[in-house]
DNA sequence: GATGAATGAGAGTTCATTCAT
DNA sequence: GATGAATGAACTCTCATTCAT
């Protein structure tokens, strides 16, 4: 049970649904207001059907998490796999970010970011494993970058001030508004490399 | 009861105590997993007696962040006032949110933004009011910067994309570190304007 | 369905093997402690398919009961058979509810003993019946005794104080110890008859 | 709070009223069954007041037989102190026992027999400790009778054997009856004791 | 102002039982 | 007969809030 799967391919599982369902709720209320009978209504089963799916209410927090960094890791190297121009590189990085943080998985991302402290320490660490290989990626193109000259700052400052300024659009970026998220990635890059 | 008053002014009133300990543990373990009696042991008074400073518990978050903004906002103004070069003018904001972000209000912003949801509907626009004067400033001098043809990108999304990298630093500066506040000044601000 | 059959001899059909893994189960844990999840687990079949063989949690536990009784009524009937003395008589008695209570039916004993208040008011009442036999022949026994001149004390009490001590065996009791349950019988019968 | 206190001097405090009424349900109906809105209704307070007296559920079935125990105890040294007689002393360990599975302590003394499974492992091992000396004070005088040449079954057995018998009274002995339990120690002695 | 016992609604979780396959 | 997902009532326990002292 409860085996890591992707969040978007397994569509219309229970499971599936009820993470989707309990990612909408925890970002929109956050994990501790959001009781197991309001994602059980949401899902439109019983709240003691819950716990076939899962073995408690943290549990689900985890797997949104673990879920959310594999699908988006993954997307992100196979994106990066398509040029080796490092600018190129870092635009990838930069729009497939932009798209974890506002697209399908944004909900996912936010509860990944906003609701940390309510994961046990020892889960915790589980889910900074997946994320440290993330950064990891982020790193490597930077050095690249730096390596060529095309950035001023130095690498693991800059990619933190990224991850700040990509991940806080999700307070405020909205699909309807003028900017595509492809010109938000070009400004966000603007800031990252020079002329 | 309860008029707002200055965070670091107050100091030793029991209601001071009260909002920078109840402050300290909002960020540690989140407001909904703090308990009045985790307050209340943290201050050394009984959980009951709380409530002759406080109407609810929600009250606490409310002055909270009702005290913060106030008060970096004055901190802000007065900064402000030393200069009329927009470039120097945008890095007493940038160093001032940094420093509101890392220094001794630091718990209290983090609490500002991570547990916002937790405030009801209604308080959440008070806050709001006062946020957007805060907004306000900052956008002022921006436009400034973008009058005197500093900076290449639009103000409004510029200020959005600092507002996510400074706020972001609380997850990975230091002050013990190497850098010292001033200098990361330096490096946002080397983001925003041109050479 | 559900007619009461000797547990030893319905040996390895599905109901013999439930109801001696639950009797285990019980007599371990507890009958409120004990899962119907548990006891499919102990069988290695699914908890829905328990249903198939009892109506409910509570008839495992009442037939585990009437299967017992039954069974040690029926030795204690044949063991009477082989001798008239009153003291012989009665060391049969004594041996074969030490038996009952340490040997092969020992866990379906205590259950018998332990979960009495588990079971419903009305089936109380027909596994008292199935008692009140088992007692009727204990007294008779005793009376024999009684007026062969070989107990002091009242039947209706001896047998009482008979019954704890018995019973209570399944605390100490080790097959492995140094003594037999012969031995054992004797030593009680020394309680109960004159010198 | 907790402090094991003796049951019966406690008489009207909550706490003492508490045990007194959880002792009675979890006699009648087993600890299980038993829910903590029973005991709460029983003692006239709300459900959640419980929890300012004891811990857990788990909590109150603790100091129930720990603070049974002690009193049993401390009542058997007073009465031990008052012969040198061994089979004196012994009659009174079988009245003080009869005492405490027939009298006021009853109830707890049930719970003490038939709840120890619902106990978690590591306070069952407290509850032995405190068993412990109080076995151990019946083995002392049995030995003292075994000395005098007044007893024929070894001690060890013979205080199980009475164990059982004196507990098992609880099941049958009405203080209504005919026999007073000081006719009942007597019967139970004669048992013990050479002519 | 301070106390802390009491409240009572509501939380997460368990589990005997059902039933479509 | 067997399965196992689903049910839904009931459980223990938590906690913000009240109030008599």
């Amino acid at each position: 049970m409860n085996e890591s799967v992707d969040l978007a391919v397994e569509g219309e599982s229970p499971r599936g649904r009820l993470l989707r369902e309990a990612a909408h709720l925890f970002r929109e209320k956050g994990y501790e207001r959001t009781t197991v009978r309001d994602i059980a209504a949401a899902v439109g089963i019983q709240s003691g059907s819950i716990f076939h799916h899962f073995r408690s209410k943290e549990d689900i927090l985890y797997y949104i998490m673990v879920d959310t960094i594999e699908e988006i890791t993954a997307r992100m190297e196979a994106e990066l796999a398509r040029s080796t121009d490092p600018v190129e590189r870092l635009r990838s990085l930069i729009f497939c970010e932009l798209q974890a943080v506002n697209g399908q998985t944004s909900e996912a991302m936010a509860v990944l970011v906003y609701e940390w402290r309510s994961l046990a320490k020892e889960r915790q660490e589980q889910v900074l494993k997946l994320r440290d290989y993330y950064e990891h990626l982020w790193l490597s193109v930077l050095q690249e970058c730096a390596a060529a000259g095309q950035i001023a700052v130095d690498p693991g400052i800059l990619r933190r001030l990224l991850a700040g300024a990509l991940s806080w659009t999700v307070t405020w970026y909205r699909t309807d508004g003028s900017a595509s998220l492809e010109d938000l990635a070009s400004q966000a890059l603007a800031l990252a490399v020079k002329r």
